[in-house]
DNA sequence: TTGTAAGCGTTATCAT
DNA sequence: ATGATAACGCTTACAA
């Protein structure tokens, strides 16, 4: 394996010469020396040990992502968004499933932390309550006292600070959206207590009615899944007819789109029934739902973004500086009628320190 | 961050045997110096140099995968694989997306070689035919001949030995399938080409026809998408009517089961349709197809596990030794009438050279 | 413009 | 059973 003393001594020069051609480009180097040790490292082919290299910088160039699990397409497309951004700059992406387990995330830190991985990006909310989070915590505390980075995306993580859209902002938006279609009973199907954008949804949610003078008093919890909104929609169906139902998420709004179905209600309708996320199942269903779109590509890419701007500054991305990120979250309306076109509206995406 | 240097002072030995206690658990070292040197490296929160380890060892301890794009659950479901059993081995995985791309691999291959990868993964079959990939196989064969060890995973890759099932058995299976249900007029929906994988299939296709005293006429390609197999399927019922329909693909497949619709046929009634792949979308599909199983998870789990073989021996897994792995490709059938179980036939799965 | 030499944090080879 | 010390391949003051 050719290494750059092999360079060197090939192209005549000393290490340290041949070090500043292969590397900063704007070093002075006389222009025929600079020659030789570009045709000699092309020759032998040189290859830098980029480990070599990090030791010495104390660089790794590598970024280490946690998901749940890579399988599911909501982690998948903000992975690919954090992959992305690190190809452009350079940097390399070592991907880690959990399985949402805390035990599994503290021993990924550990190792990557070991491998001097320049920066942590954790994917998707956490579940809180674990004992095992506090382990994480701690070892994460002492990863990032010694200089990694590390942000949340998409959820709450360790209390990182976290690049997602403004969930209550969105499901705001959503609930103007119904009423601006005219919708005055809309119910609510909210998320498992413990995630907690589950709760900035609802809060959205309630914000919204009361704004426009309802009373947000239809709602009832759900567990994220099919059949929980199946059966929070029975529920919310038998008690006092909504015209429009909001689940907060894709999944649980097409549990409750069956159960309208079988409670003899069409959709949309007797019934508008809208999500939150806008999964690929959710663009699949007949017909297709109206819902809030989380640009996850996106906001994989403004993670990367963020750690790149830091780890170009050396500032923490703790602090207040870097909080604002650009890209904006849609609402994504399925065509109620023929020739209408879809929907969209802005709302704003942050990072929340 | 503590060294091993920290460690050994607090503990008052040599550094030689703070690493011997840390790494060597078998290393013959006073009861008394090791419990120092462990409760030192508690202590100091010691966080071993995985990239000066690397640098010396000459073993980086990670593995790159290069797969078209992760959000398709065909690459993610193989990732996912590779992923697990290189966690179970304690290797971490750089995930690359590659989209198909010759220039994009060959740059990667670069970069994760200079990375000191242990081993390479390509996921998925390659576009043939593209220039650019003479320069990628010549890139990897350099890294290869430098001691990183190669393989692909669930198609052909650069030549390299590979992972992956036996598609022409697993279509002859297929066929064997349909003939043991009476069916005799079978089409097939090939895919393009430049895929190696669509020939091995349709190659099982001809064989089980012919093996049953059966003209493999009714052949047309289609180019994996639900549009190619729609048109394909369109062409194959107007010129003489099949019973049943194999298409190479799950997403022609679908496309076929819509043309017979469109047709006036029904399915399964008039028509059988089977596809091949058993993608989320084939199983989701109303009635669910039948189709050929890839046991995408293993084949990667079985990547993975002949890296780890090939990197204990150090034996090449190119060498004919490691040729064989375990897990086999199962038929997958949609229950046709109520009460009938889904079937399964084994199939094996190779390594090819 | 070029070179010398001191690390970076480990492991590994000899000694003792 | 333990310890100097030389690599590993590179970057980077500091000189010249």
């Amino acid at each position: 394996m050719a290494g750059i003393k092999d360079v060197a001594r090939k192209a005549g020069v000393s290490i340290t010469t041949a070090s500043r051609v292969l590397n900063h480009v704007d070093y002075p180097v006389a222009a025929a020396t600079r020659r030789r040790v570009e045709v000699a490292a092309r020759d032998l082919r040189y290859s830098p040990s980029a480990l070599a290299r990090a030791l010495v910088t104390r660089r790794s160039g590598i970024i280490g992502v946690l998901v749940g699990d890579m399988v599911d397409p909501y982690f998948a497309e903000i992975a690919r968004g954090v992959e992305d951004a690190a190809r452009r700059a350079g940097y390399l992406v070592i991907v880690c499933n959990t399985d949402r387990d805390p035990a599994v995330e503290r021993r990924y830190v550990e190792t990557l932390s070991d491998y001097r991985v320049d920066a942590l990006i954790f994917v998707g909310g956490e579940r809180v309550g674990a004992s095992e989070r506090r382990k994480l915590k701690q070892v994460l505390a002492v990863a990032i006292k010694r200089g990694m980075l590390a942000v949340a995306c998409a959820g709450e993580h360790a209390g990182l600070p976290a690049i997602d859209i403004d969930h209550a902002a969105a499901a705001h938006q959503m609930v103007e959206h119904l009423l601006s279609l005219g919708h005055r009973r809309i119910g609510f199907i909210g998320g498992t207590a413990d995630v907690s954008t589950a709760g900035q949804r609802k809060a959205g949610f309630r914000a919204a009615m009361l704004a426009a003078g309802l009373e947000p008093t239809l709602t009832v919890n759900g567990d994220f899944t099919y059949a929980g909104g199946f059966e929070a929609a029975r529920r919310l169906l038998a008690s006092d007819g909504p015209t429009a139902i909001f689940a907060a998420n894709d999944e649980m709004a097409l549990g409750a789109v069956d159960a309208a179905r079988m409670a003899g209600l069409r959709v949309p309708e007797d019934l508008s029934v809208v999500g939150f996320g806008n999964t690929s199942v959710a663009l699949r269903a007949r017909p297709a739902l109206t819902t809030v779109s989380m640009p996850r590509h996106e906001l994989g890419v403004a993670a990367m973004d963020a750690i790149l701007a830091a780890l170009e500054s050396r500032v923490n991305p703790v602090e207040p500086a870097s909080r604002r990120v650009s890209s904006p979250s849609t609402l994504w309306c399925a065509r109620r009628r023929r020739h209408s076109r879809p929907e969209k509206r802005r709302v704003s995406l942050d990072v929340h320190n």
